[in-house]
RNA sequence: GGCCCGGUAGUUCAGUUGGUUAGAACGCCAGCCUGUCACGCUGGAGGUCGACGGUUCGAGCCCGUUCCGGGUCGCCA
């Protein structure tokens, strides 16, 4: 490095260059001045270096954000102005010369290093000065690394890292894409592709044997907080002539290993391989969801068949859900108030619970609760079996129609487990979900339909789609959830033509249909494909994830805003009239 | 697209029942200060209260429309 600008960065300088000249560049982070001696942090990429000047004349024009070199000897700081919170803190610049290389506006739109009081707005249209931050450097740092480690894990696994097309062919099923007009073929598109699906299948067929690829992917869908709206990265991978078990293998192999070399000190505990498999059907019903958090200890029981003899109109027939949770009954009445209004607020008719209470006149003990006098004495104790009721639990009931029952108990499980400190904070707990469903009955159209990728492997193969009703047939399609997020779907693939074709008819759609819409895997499989399997978990979310960040925009450099703008580039923007010409696009 | 919340100084916010000249902190400018490290002290500049319309003697505040942002649901095979 010549010495134009620096001869050292503002991180660098230790005991070991005292006495010695130096050159450092970056921004101007304070400026302390005493009159006599002032102090100037100087910070870059790499850290924050206290310059001392004597003259006040060197600093005019300079403010914050003002970038400059200063040159000048490094110093030893005396015993009792070490600041021990800076890896430069033991010496600092007796800066004789100061340059100003560029000077920001006098007022900044935002506040460098302050990103807590920052709308994020104002982050995201001054991106470049939220990204001088500590949060954001380290973030940025952080997850370069993540990736690297997550790279050395799939290549020491033997995966390859196979490029694939950003500019495709839009794909019928899944989310909305984002089309490129063509230029040279008048009303056609390219898409950006929603994720390498095809093509990592389509290596699978060129004899591949295992693929990975830190890929991009882009959705035109809302943004969630664990969702960016338009692009995010995968870890993709697939792997010929494997099972759904040697997948969940590789995933909670780099998966542990990535987690415990990143999780921060206040992690006290991270899911050993192999990771929990629950059954589909029974997350839903044991959690109510099929991204349980498992740091959640509270546990759905169904009580249907208990409630089928009880005279209380609203749950006769109709399915019930009890939860139990342990010391609910020494909670003031304010928090059942406030549960009662979460269970409206998500569209419950009510909350009935029931407390075990001790009995002051005979010390033995006794029920409270508004469902309690339905209940007969026998009821009671079988409702203590159950759920191992202690003296001042509280179980609460959740009742809905088929279909919504399971999905409001797991709501109100994730509720009380936060009201009452339930959740260990400190835990990364992973699982996976095995078994989802291939068909399920489409809740608009009431029409059958695939539940989730329409190119899994039904279990049991072509036997069970011809012997077994639609509803009940599984498929070889399975997520890993971590704390409640899912971090990757995955499934064995279906590499045989005829099951896929007679899926498809399952599904409503002619052998045409699927050419018509899928043509160039139909005809690819008719080549000889082996079996594949995969899977592709969510960077940015494990990133988001390890460094406690609670939005998905905090490990992204340039992330889209929540209406996927970027209003830093002023994205999406209109364009030329000749532009739309080259395309044939005419905007009404 | 539906619902909820928000938009006031460069930034983050406060602003009572509608009532005189819209406040604070940080930042910025000026002055003082030789050891601070989020330095301190004194003073100053800085506002179309998102926009438009309405009600009213009078609107930052009430009503309507609209724009922008956040959350949530839909959506995400």
């Amino acid at each position: 490095m010549n010495e134009q600008y620096r001869t050292h960065t503002c991180g660098e300088l230790r005991e070991e260059h005292i006495g010695q000249t130096a050159k450092l560049s970056g921004w101007v982070a304070t400026i302390r001045s005493h009159g006599g001696v002032i102090f100037v942090d100087l910070r870059d990429h790499y850290g924050l270096t206290q310059l001392v000047l004597h003259d006040e004349s060197l600093l005019k024009g300079v403010t914050r954000e003002t970038v400059i070199c200063a040159e000048g000897v490094v110093v030893k700081r005396d015993e009792e102005t070490v600041n021990p919170k800076l890896a430069t803190g033991m010496v600092e610049l007796h800066a004789g010369s100061l340059t100003v290389l560029s000077a920001p506006p006098a007022f900044l739109p935002i506040e460098v290093g302050n990103s807590d009081s920052v709308r994020e707005e104002m982050r995201l249209k001054y991106r470049y000065l939220d990204l001088r931050g500590p949060r954001m450097q380290h973030n940025l740092k952080f997850r370069a690394a993540f990736i690297r480690a997550l790279r050395e894990n799939m290549e020491k696994l033997g995966f390859l890292e196979v490029h694939t097309p950003i500019l495709t062919a839009s794909s019928p099923e899944g989310a909305r894409d984002y089309l490129v007009p063509s230029r040279k073929f008048k009303g056609k598109f390219y898409a950006l592709p929603q994720a390498p699906q095809m093509f990592k299948q389509m290596l699978m067929l060129s004899g591949i044997d295992r693929y990975y690829q830190i890929a991009p992917c882009f959705r035109d869908e809302d943004a969630r907080y664990d969702r960016s709206p338009g692009e995010f990265y995968q870890l993709d991978f697939e792997m010929a002539f494997a099972t759904q078990e040697d997948v969940m293998e590789v995933t909670e192999t780099v998966l542990f290993n990535v987690f415990t070399q990143f999780a921060s000190e206040d992690i006290t505990y991270i899911s050993k391989p192999p990771f929990r498999r629950i059954p589909y059907r029974e997350a839903m019903l044991r959690y109510g969801s099929d991204k349980p958090d498992l740091r959640n200890p509270l546990l759905i029981e169904d009580l249907s068949e208990f409630f089928a003899d009880v005279e209380f109109k609203p749950f006769r027939g109709r399915p019930v859900r009890g939860i139990n949770a342990p010391g609910g009954a020494l909670q003031p009445r304010a928090f059942f108030e406030q549960m009662l209004k979460f269970a409206e607020s998500i569209g419950m008719q009510g909350l009935g619970y029931i407390s075990r209470k001790p009995d002051p006149v005979n010390s033995a003990w006794m029920f409270a609760g508004p469902i309690g006098k339905y209940l007969s004495e026998e009821k009671k104790f079988e409702l203590v079996d159950i759920f191992d009721m202690q003296v001042d639990d509280t179980v609460f009931f959740i009742c809905d129609r088929p279909g919504m029952c399971d999905k409001l108990a797991g709501q109100i499980r994730t509720e009380l487990g936060n009201r009452l400190g339930l959740v260990d904070k400190t835990r990364f707990e992973f699982c996976y979900i095995t078994d989802m469903p291939m068909f399920e009955i489409d809740e608009n159209t009431k029409k059958l339909g695939f539940s989730h990728n329409p190119f899994s492997m039904p279990q049991g193969g072509m036997e069970a789609l011809m012997t077994q009703a639609p509803l009940d047939i599984l498929a070889y399609q399975y997520d890993i959830v971590l704390n409640g997020v899912e971090l990757s779907s995955g499934a064995v693939r279906n590499h045989v033509p005829e099951i896929m074709v007679k899926a498809f008819e399952i599904a409503g759609y002619s052998e045409e249909d699927l050419k018509a819409r899928f043509g160039a895997m139909y005809t690819a499989f008719q080549h000889g494909a082996p079996p594949h399997a995969g899977m592709a978990p969510g960077v940015e979310r494990m990133v988001m994830l390890l460094l406690g960040e609670a939005n998905i925009r905090e490990v992204t450099a340039f992330p889209l805003n929540g209406s996927a703008q970027d209003t830093m580039m002023g994205a999406p923007g209109g364009v030329s009239e000749q532009q739309l010409r080259d395309v044939h696009i005419r905007v009404r």
